[in-house]
DNA sequence: TCTGGGGTCCTAGGACCC
DNA sequence: TCTGGGGTCCTAGGACCC
């Protein structure tokens, strides 16, 4: 047996700043300098509706993500505050990620602002991963105006945590060698996929920092957390994850979902909310070319729990009467099960099948 | 005029089949 | 006779991410 050592990955997480508020700061040149904030409006009047996303003036004055808009407007009553342009963030995130990806051997869009990128056999070592990171850095400032922080570590988990590491227009480089005493003073929800939830939960056992995670033994954690969760947070404490970058296959899901004017068990004016949202899942379907298995009916009520009910059909479809119809009785079902008040309810359709699968079922 | 909208992955229980 | 046991699909819900 050669006993060799394997060659460390090297991988480059890129993670564009702010990004929505730096998209319309290089559409408007004279909000610039100015707090930024981007919102949701949910349609109910006013200053309805919640924070997407802030610039870092407007982070200053404490108007961050998922904050109610009226709350950013008494933290920051100067600011300018603009609605989300999705299509915008689109056009210059195809831009961005069409520059990244000629440098890579394989990539991995993760978001409208993330991706993985895999520099393995691109480039010989970490130093000359740095360069070319420079790089990069500087051709996507130069040909879109926008800047962006990347991490770079021999897996993603790493590659990511960089990345966030040192923000904005941040560059951080971890070594295979370094990767433990990075880690060690982290905070646990630094990991990907460790939220609020199990943060509380690893604080509770007196766990704080990643480094602390080693007080526990596997055992433990998968005890307390699942076998997937309790496996993944001691291998990440050990700076260990064998997860690959690659091409995203197409979704899995596609889902609308809405507020509605008034908190409502009416099913009139809920089937109207639902037919708009599976008009708009069917366009989406259809500029896919995708038929879908199963349709399932959101319903989000006034304490904000969200709960589902949804329907596995025996053939696929990919008629919008499908959705509209098998949605609406999911409704009717929900609602007759629980008599609660909504105040967003959507539609989704998942168990997508793409064109190709479609041409192969239909020859039996 | 509290708290938007688009996703992914995992778990658990029941149905059903062999 | 003590109701085995494994695999897969479906539904519902939770946690998490951006």
């Amino acid at each position: 047996m050669p006993d060799e050592k394997p060659h460390p990955r090297i991988i480059l997480h890129i993670d564009m700043d702010y990004f929505f508020a730096q998209c319309e700061e290089r559409e408007r040149p004279e909000i610039k300098g100015k707090p930024v904030v981007i919102c949701v409006y949910s349609g109910r009047g006013g200053d309805s509706g919640a924070v997407s996303t802030s610039n870092y003036e407007a982070r200053k004055l404490g108007v961050k993500a998922g904050i109610p808009i009226y709350r950013a407007k008494k933290l920051a009553p100067d600011a300018v505050f603009l609605p989300v342009n999705m299509e915008l963030y689109r056009n210059i995130s195809d831009e961005v990620m069409e520059i990244l990806r000629g440098y890579c051997a394989r990539f991995e869009q993760e978001s409208v602002d993330e991706a993985f990128c895999e520099l393995t056999g691109k480039v010989p070592d970490f130093d000359e991963a740095r360069s070319l990171a420079v790089k990069i850095k500087e051709e996507i400032k130069q040909k879109t105006g926008l800047t962006c922080s990347v991490g770079i570590g021999p897996n993603k988990l790493i590659a990511k945590i960089a990345s966030d590491y040192q923000k904005p227009d941040g560059l951080t480089v971890v070594k295979p060698e370094e990767v433990l005493k990075f880690l060690a003073p982290l905070k646990v929800t630094d990991i990907i996929g460790v939220g609020k939830k199990i943060g509380e939960r690893l604080n509770e056992l007196g766990v704080k920092t990643i480094g602390e995670i080693s007080k526990l033994s596997r055992e433990e954690l998968i005890r307390e957390f699942g076998q997937a969760k309790g496996t993944l947070i001691k291998q990440a404490s050990q700076g260990i994850d064998d997860s690959q970058v690659e091409e995203r296959e197409g979704t899995e899901q596609i889902g609308r979902i809405t507020t509605l004017k008034e908190n409502t068990k009416e099913l009139g004016i809920i089937f109207d909310a639902i037919d708009r949202l599976s008009e708009d899942v069917h366009r989406k379907l259809e500029a896919r070319r995708l038929s879908f298995r199963s349709v399932s009916f959101i319903a989000i009520s006034t304490d904000l729990k969200t709960r589902t009910k949804s329907r596995t059909l025996a053939s696929p479809a990919k008629d919008l009467g499908t959705i509209r119809l098998t949605a609406r009785e999911l409704a009717r079902e929900f609602i007759t099960e629980h008599p609660v008040l909504l105040r967003r309810v959507g539609v989704r359709v998942a168990n997508l099948i793409g064109e190709k699968e479609q041409r192969t079922l239909g020859e039996f």
